[in-house]
RNA sequence: GUGGGUAUAGCGUAGUUGGUUAACGCGUCAGUUUGUGGCACUGAAGACCGUGGGUUCGAAUCCCACUAUCCACCCCA
């Protein structure tokens, strides 16, 4: 009935108290890739539909069947945003940037949209942190790619994450080794699920990764495409391998990870946890050689990932990671009666001025009732003005876990007094934990 | 697109042989005498029990449909 307080199927709200966990992984996200030498870029919601049906490919289930496309005028037709990395590209190449010397280094965060069956880690609007490294053939910037991954997975406190890689080859490659599979399968397709036998035709890879278990006992014998690469692809993936362990990163080499996106060549990667469901695939990306020429571009070589950020959430709090801490009310001015509330105004006002998060009443409440929400919002100090406090020109200021109240002037030198104590109080708070904590470090 | 689960106040739940004013916790608001929070106590507000139909003297409780949501397949971040 009441359809108009409903969110669309597929999408979320996140509410003021939850912010700060997005907060915390969008931080940590473009910090890091900020550190490895990326710089933010940002593009448009949604891109000519052509632009996708070209880069992720006209044949994959993303363009065939989960794209939101609009047109607004009847000529031309736009599409959402089903991924990142086509619309970064052509953004690259309009903008000239290629020309501006390799490699190009770029991160992004944004909403993606694919018109799914929405389920646990999967929405029809969900937001991706994505890389992208343009420029770069040699293997080292597959591994730095990934090593960036995995630093922000690791600075998010996420644990048990494994990291799979592959290689998928280059289009000759590729070719050999669709045809030794096809023919490997066509041999079972008589004991095939339904969904494998008409993968058979579309896109036999897709057999390998299925969880019928009859599928799965075939699909073990099947060949194998690391056994089809050319000379360049297999040391390519060779010396990825190297750069991983020169990394100290661990990982499995699962012959079965395919991406479904058409432009992937040689390494393809994904991080994975069995924390949070089905949908355990916290990031996925690989390298996508020839998709700049295919966008018309110059020939260029390119790689990146995309991260699931609601996946990343899912998992830290499954995992229990700990996240930022939403900043809290440095002091909540209490005031009764009408000089105490002007004069509330008045020291607010200064207080912000000076960079304070500062609070006073906004809804009429008691003096009683004013305490109680500073004590919610986690005011760190309280001031109570009243009659009295403006006639002696002095009030209490009081620190709200100590409970201890001192003496503060009401003049213009409150603002820096108040400064004073509160930066007398962080110092004996924060800094001494902190060296209680490295001590602590330094005798294990 | 295919399958299964669930739908009770802002949130989390109880309410199962159908029977008068639908209960509890958290949260919100107000109080517990004189101008100071966190604890405790008291009280208040807040639910047409997802929607529509049916069975019945009577349904949150039984039946049907619809819708929403969740989980899985598929696909992917």
């Amino acid at each position: 009935m009441a359809a108009i307080t409903q969110r669309p199927k597929g999408t979320q709200d996140v509410v003021p108290n939850e912010v700060y966990k997005w907060h915390t992984v969008e931080q940590v996200a473009s910090e890091t890739a900020s550190q490895f030498g990326f710089k933010e870029i940002r593009i448009p919601t949604f891109e000519d539909t052509g632009l996708f049906v070209r880069s992720v490919g006209d044949t994959t289930d993303v363009v065939q069947k989960e794209m939101y496309t609009v047109s607004a005028t009847g000529d031309s037709t736009f599409t959402l945003r089903p991924e990142g990395t086509a619309g970064t590209i052509r953004a690259l190449i309009e903008n000239g940037v290629l020309n501006e010397g390799f490699p190009q280094k770029v991160f992004y965060i944004l909403s993606c949209f694919r018109h799914e069956k929405p389920q646990a880690g999967r929405l029809r609007e969900f937001h991706q942190f994505g890389c992208e490294m343009v420029g770069a053939a040699n293997a080292r910037a597959d591994a730095d790619v990934i090593s960036l991954a995995k630093s922000v997975l690791d600075r998010l406190g996420l644990k048990g994450i494994e990291l799979n890689i592959n290689s998928i080859g280059c289009p000759k490659c590729r070719a050999e080794y669709h045809k030794a599979l096809k023919a490997y399968f066509e041999q079972y397709k008589d004991r095939l699920c339904e969904t494998c036998q008409e993968r058979l035709e579309k896109n036999p890879m897709r057999i390998l990764d299925c969880k019928s278990a009859e599928d799965k006992e075939i699909a073990e014998n099947a060949p194998v495409i690391l056994d089809y690469l050319c000379d360049e692809c297999s040391e390519h993936f060779e010396q990825l391998k190297n750069n991983l362990k020169l990394m100290n990163i661990e990982y499995e080499i699962n012959p079965r990870i395919v991406r479904g996106l058409d432009y992937y060549t040689r390494t393809v990667f994904e991080f994975i946890t069995t924390d949070i469901g089905a949908q355990g695939t916290v990031c996925g990306g690989g390298r996508y050689d020839g998709l700049i020429e295919q966008l018309g571009g110059k020939p260029t070589p390119a790689l990146g990932f995309g991260m699931g950020l609601e996946r990343l959430i899912l998992t830290m709090q499954n995992q229990g990671c700990d996240f930022m801490n939403p900043e809290k009310c440095n002091v909540y001015i209490a005031s009764m009666g009408e000089k105490g509330e002007y004069k509330a105004i008045e020291l607010v006002k200064k207080l912000r001025e000076e960079g304070f998060f500062a609070e006073y009443d906004l809804v009429g409440r008691g003096l009683k009732a004013q305490m109680k929400y500073a004590d919610k919002i986690g005011a760190g100090f309280v001031v109570v003005l009243g009659d009295n406090e403006i006639e002696t020109g002095t009030a209490k200021l009081k620190n709200m876990k100590t409970g201890e109240q001192i003496d503060i002037n009401l003049d213009d030198s409150f603002v820096q007094l108040f400064s004073d104590v509160y930066f007398a109080d962080m110092m004996t708070d924060e800094t001494i934990q902190s060296m209680m904590s490295e001590f602590s470090l330094g005798e294990v």
